[in-house]
DNA sequence: TAATAATATTTGTAATTGCAATATTTGCAC
DNA sequence: GTGCAAATATTGCAATTACAAATATTATTA
C-alpha cells in the first residue's frame, strides 16, 4: 500500500507547528518565558481577561496543564486569578503589570519575526495563508471521524 | 500596543496542529497506538527504515524522547532497531510485521479522514495548502531570529 | 599514530503532562 | 425548595518529556 506522507494534509499541518516558534524562542529565552507561557500571556493581552476554559481554547493547552501553568505564572506575579463575580465556579485570569510589560517587550519581536518569515513569501501567499489557516482550523475543529464508516467491524476487532 | 492574534501567522499555524489529529485519534484509539507512535510508524512506512536522527526530523519529535518512544515500540514488537552496517554509531529503525499491519490498517482511515476534511474545502484551497504548507515549513526551518536587530541592548537587559 | 573533534544515540534527572477523580458552584426538573 | 445534572476548575498520580551529561563510534588534525 502506498502512503504519500508529503501530500497528507494532517502531516503537512502538524510538522510546521513544532518548528514555528522553536528557533525564535531559543533566541528570546533570556526573557525567561517559555513558549507555552508566552501563548497564555499573548492570548490574554490580545483577547482580554478570560476564564481558564477559554484560555485553554485560545492557547490549545489542556485544561489541567493550563491550570498548573497559570499557577506558576501567578507565583511569578505575571498574571492574577480571581473568581468571576456572578459565577463563582468560573475564574478570570488577567495580566498583572509584569505580564503587560513582558507582552509589550515581546510583541515587536514577534512582529519582526513574522516579517522575517513573510520576506520569503509573496503577498498573495501570505494572504492565502491568513485565509486558509483559520478555515482549516474551523474545519478541523468541527470534524468528526467514525471508523465504522469505512470498516463496519472496526469496533469488534480490538487489537 | 495592539496585537492582533487573529492575523499573527505563528499563532494561526500553531493552533491548527494540536487539533488536527486529536479527534481522529480519539476515534482510533482502540488500535492502541498513540498519535506520536503513529507518526513514527507512518514515517517509516512512507519513507523507509531510517536512523533515529532522521526519524526525529520526520516526526518532529525530540531525539531523547524519540529514543525512548522507539524503545517502547520495540517492546511492543512494532519496530526493530539495529546498528547500521558501516556506521556503528548510527542505528536503523524498521517496521516489523506488526508495525506494517498497523500501518495498513491505519492508512485507509487516515485517507478517509483527510477526505472528510477536504470535503469542506475547494479544490483550489486544497492545492494551495499542499503547496504553501511545505513552503512554510522550509521557510520556518531556515528562519533565524536575532533580537538585537530590533533592540541593540537586548542582551544587556536580563530580566 | 595519538589526540581531538564531530556525530549519533542513550540515559539520569527533574519538571511537565494528561487522564481520571474530586470539589464546588450553578441550572433545571419536578 | 430539594434533588439531580451540568459546568468549571483543581489535584492525585503515573507516565512522558526535554535538557544536559554520558557513552560510543567515526573523522580529522597535527
Amino acid at each position: 500500500m502506498k502512503f504519500n506522507l508529503d501530500k497528507y494534509l494532517p502531516y503537512l499541518i502538524h510538522r510546521v507547528g513544532p518548528n514555528v516558534e522553536r528557533q525564535f524562542f531559543e533566541a528570546m529565552k533570556s526573557l525567561g518565558v517559555t513558549v507555552e507561557e508566552w501563548r497564555v500571556i499573548a492570548a490574554i493581552y490580545a483577547l482580554g481577561p478570560q476564564s481558564l476554559g477559554d484560555l485553554a481554547v485560545h492557547t490549545s493547552i489542556n485544561n489541567s496543564t493550563l491550570s498548573r501553568l497559570v499557577g506558576r505564572l501567578i507565583k511569578g506575579e505575571v498574571v492574577s486569578r480571581r473568581r468571576v463575580v456572578n459565577n463563582n465556579r468560573a475564574v478570570e485570569i488577567s495580566l498583572r503589570t509584569k505580564g503587560i510589560a513582558i507582552a509589550e517587550e515581546m510583541i515587536p519581536h514577534c512582529l519582526q519575526y513574522e516579517r522575517n518569515i513573510c520576506a520569503h513569501l509573496t503577498k498573495t501567499e501570505i494572504a492565502q495563508l491568513r485565509t486558509l489557516l483559520p478555515k482549516l482550523y474551523d474545519v478541523i475543529s468541527g470534524a468528526t471521524y467514525d471508523p465504522t464508516s469505512l470498516d463496519p467491524e472496526f469496533a469488534a476487532r480490538q487489537r
